[in-house]
DNA sequence: ACCCAATCTGCC
DNA sequence: GCAGATTGGGTA
């Protein structure tokens, strides 16, 4: 009898392939273990198995597995469930979802190692390049193709490796790297040579004339006695006051036996400090409403304002959860994933926390994945980013999902697109497990589905300690234009009450939608605005460097000092970020402390925190920043939030304007007024008598939402329609134009009326790439499975026009 | 005639 | 996704 496995592969091909095995192999592998395979002539590839049978296929032969990576299950068959899932709904591969699901560590390849051959041969024989080859093994003992390369500086460096094989002069073998190594503490201990108390007496004796190595000795034996744990080599060094050398020869005598320890890299010390907060009558209700509606329904969604209050009652349930013995897994925008939040949920429970999210290395990721795999005590409670669906979980008792609202939750490049709140819903029922949303501003789909009653709502409208919601007030700057009462950016009535907020000792946030000192730089003689070589958008000015940057591919160049294309001096600056309006609040403020808060100063793996603590700390006195003020942040002292200019959020092309408009105006608003005193907002725009901002300024987010809805109805938009977007891109404009109107005219032939497109998006190139999208609407009535199906089968007959091969198509399900 | 880069195709 | 095979433009 043959054996074989089917296996994943991390990349984007649809099938998986098939590998032979030994019986024992049979016997001892699983699905959901990794294995190394050879993939094309040379490569190795990590693979996860799928299924294991004795099927040979029948149209070629099978290779032999290279190796078995690990002893036990890896991914668990929830999972695997769940990797189907999230395939088949976002239209990607399987392999798509193990490169997301899976810490990069875990997918380990060859790298193929070019060394010389112990052969000398002579110079002569060589071509210059594959002499410059030859010449670098001589200096260094092995080379990486990346490597060769730079050595020739050019791409194609095959063909004059083999010219080097087949004289001899080299050999290729492929080495795999262990990209994790456990982190181990080395720990020493007495030899078991002088356990008995005669041979110590000697030892010691013997020792007298090395003073040093005594007092370590000593020392060793003070804190075993004292502590009865094993002592690291790091405690004994300090505390014996001795160096490393000393305890190296003791080792080196074989008198003290070291050894080492595995141990994770992320650890919370110090244990839960802190009882669960006592509820307010209002949370204790929404709490037992919550309780109620989950017997009638999988998903409740909590619409609580902000302060109201949210995270207390999330920690009522998950202590409910754990004494179960069951895991929780708290989901929240990467953003939103605070020291703050962090230390606060740590607080309650101490070291059962684990926290998972991109800024994490890949060797503390890979301690968390195992710490859920093995239900470790250390993480009973998962507080994650959008990716920490993915995390092996056995017995999950709860979701909770944070900010369900935030965009950010859906995954835009690359594949898998998945949403983390909608696979989290489906995460839950695979487990049986109830799933909670919580937002100050549900998103219109969420908030529909309960209206539906196909999830359960909960309505918590008061702020903790019965603190008033800030007042909003909207300052029409078109009339302060008019009225010549605006300084720059500044309507009067901000700087009043600016002005108002520093003399009583309050901090200020600033909240400007959009990061650089000014967008747009423009030519006033002849209007030319420098662009981006190789998108289609003008370049943004950053002072800090006095730059032009490309916000899409990177591309930045000197500031310009006249017009490239007519050379007039005179450049002026059109729109304005952030970054202006920190520059114009240092000249109005000049005694008080501005920071700035956007992408291009919280980069690096602290940045951001260092910012919120100084803020915290009120080393801060204003703060300007875009999006990223508005989540889950609390700052006790703020008292006023400026909002610079409305109109550009509201302005937005896209069918969710108004309603992230509305979410993110709500969201900064919240963070004023967590003070004994009431918070004031300024609103400045040019269209104060807009619905959006007038649901805002009254905090109405039913009227919102009625109206919001009545547009969705009209227009056959998300949650009334459902959508698929797709993509074409392809360095040749003709191309793309050809390809999307074949295609576009294809789907019209099925879906009729409701494919929107072929269009060019607002940006038609990125990174020299043309654009075109085509859009398919989905009645609820439609099966999506069917739909998705048929795209597919466009796709297919369209890859076997050879003239559209190369043009690329991504596939993007509820691209909202 | 030759070389390199861009494109195509299969991988088990 | 990657590498070996193929095509095609550019040039010595």
């Amino acid at each position: 009898m043959h054996y074989f496995i089917d296996a994943i592969l991390p990349i984007p091909l649809q099938k998986l392939f098939t590998y032979r095995i030994t019986s024992a192999e049979a016997k001892f592998l699983k699905p959901g273990m990794r294995v190394s395979v050879p993939f094309g002539k040379s490569k190795i590839y990590t693979a996860l198995v799928y299924r294991i049978h004795n099927e040979a296929p029948q149209v070629y032969d099978a290779k032999d597995i290279h190796q078995i990576l690990d002893e036990s299950v890896l991914v668990n068959l929830t999972q695997l469930k769940f990797w189907e899932w999230v395939a088949k709904y976002y239209m990607c591969t399987l392999g798509d979802v193990m490169r997301a699901a899976l810490p990069n560590a875990f997918i380990l390849e060859s790298e193929t190692i070019i060394s010389k051959t112990n052969i000398e041969l002579n110079d002569t024989e060589f071509k210059d390049d594959e002499f410059l080859v030859y010449e670098a093994l001589h200096h260094q003992s092995s080379l990486k193709v990346q490597d060769v390369m730079n050595i020739l500086d050019k791409k194609s460096v095959l063909p004059v490796i083999n010219r080097l094989i087949e004289k001899n002069a080299i050999v290729l073998h492929e080495e795999i790297f262990e990209k994790y190594v456990a982190k181990l503490v080395r720990y020493v201990k007495l030899n078991s040579n002088f356990s008995s108390e005669t041979q110590l007496q000697n030892l010691l004796e013997e020792l007298s004339r090395a003073p040093k190595q005594r007092k370590v000795l000593m020392t060793l034996f003070m804190l075993s006695s004292k502590t009865k744990k094993p002592i690291k080599v790091s405690e004994l060094v300090s505390e014996s006051e001795a160096t490393s050398t000393v305890v190296k020869a003791l080792i080196d005598k074989g008198i003290l036996e070291e050894y080492f320890i595995q141990k994770d890299r992320v650890e919370y010390t110090g244990g839960p400090n802190e009882v669960s907060k006592h509820l307010n009558e209002h949370q204790e209700k929404a709490l037992s409403e919550i309780k109620s509606e989950f017997e009638n329904h999988h998903t409740v969604l909590l619409h609580g304002v902000t302060s109201s209050g949210k995270t207390e009652i999330y920690v009522k349930l998950i202590e409910e959860v754990l004494q179960s013995g069951k895991q929780v897994l708290y989901i929240l925008p990467e953003i939103a994933l605070t020291t703050q939040l962090v230390s606060r949920l740590q607080n309650y429970f101490g070291e059962k926390v684990a926290v998972f999210h991109s800024r994490y290395s890949s060797h503390e990721r890979v301690e968390a994945w195992y710490n859920v795999l093995n239900s470790s005590p250390k993480a009973q409670i998962v507080l994650g980013a959008r990716s920490s669906i993915f995390l092996p979980f056995k017995s999950l008792g709860l979701i909770i999902v944070d900010e369900e609202h935030e965009q950010s939750f859906k995954q835009f490049d690359p594949a898998p697109r998945y949403h983390a709140r909608d696979s989290a819903i489906v995460l839950g029922n695979m487990h049986n497990t109830k799933v909670l949303l919580g937002s100050a501003t549900p998103s219109l789909e969420s908030y529909f589905n309960a209206q539906q009653k196909r999830y359960g709502l909960v309505e918590l409208k008061y702020r903790y300690n019965d603190v008033l919601m800030p007042e909003i007030e909207l300052v029409d700057i078109k009339e302060k234009h008019k009225k010549k009462l605006m300084k720059g950016h500044f309507s009067d009535r901000l700087i009043e009450e600016m002005t108002e907020s520093l003399g009583e000792g309050h901090q200020i946030i600033l909240f400007q939608n959009r990061r650089g000192f000014s967008p747009i730089i423009e030519c006033n003689t002849c209007g030319h605005a420098p662009q981006c070589p190789n998108c289609d958008v003008s370049l943004t000015y950053h002072q800090y460097r006095n730059q032009l940057r490309c916000h899409y591919c990177g591309y930045n160049t000197a500031m310009h000092t006249t017009c490239s294309a007519c050379g007039s001096p005179e450049l002026d600056n059109k729109g304005f970020g952030t970054e202006q309006i920190e520059e114009e609040v240092k000249v109005l403020f000049p005694d008080h402390k501005v920071a700035r808060m956007d992408l291009d100063t919280t980069r690096g793996k602290y940045g951001y925190e260092k910012i919120i603590t100084a803020f915290e700390q009120q080393e801060i006195d204003i703060l300007v920043g875009t999006q990223m003020l508005t989540k889950g942040l609390d700052f006790r002292n703020v008292k006023l939030v400026g909002v610079m200019n409305a109109d550009n959020m509201l302005n937005f092309p896209d069918f969710r304007a108004h309603e992230r408009s509305f979410q993110l105006i709500m969201q900064v608003s919240g963070r004023a007024g967590r003070t004994d005193k009431r918070g004031k907002v300024l609103v400045q725009t040019y269209n104060p008598y807009h619905n959006i901002l007038q649901q805002v300024s009254a905090n109405n987010y039913e009227a919102m939402f009625k109206e919001q809805m009545d547009d969705r109805f009209n227009y056959k938009y998300p949650p009334v329609y459902k959508q698929i977007k797709i993509t074409l891109k392809h360095k040749d404009y003709n191309k793309v134009e050809k390809a999307s109107i074949w295609l576009g005219k294809s789907l019209r032939q099925v879906f009729g009326d409701n494919v929107l497109g072929p269009e060019s998006p607002p940006i038609s190139r990125i990174r020299n790439q043309f654009y075109k999208n085509i859009l398919v609407k989905i009645p609820k009535k439609q099966s999506l499975s069917k739909t998705k199906e048929a795209i597919i089968k466009i796709n297919n007959s369209f890859f076997s026009i050879k003239d559209f091969r190369a043009v690329k198509i991504v596939l993007n399900v509820d691209n909202y």
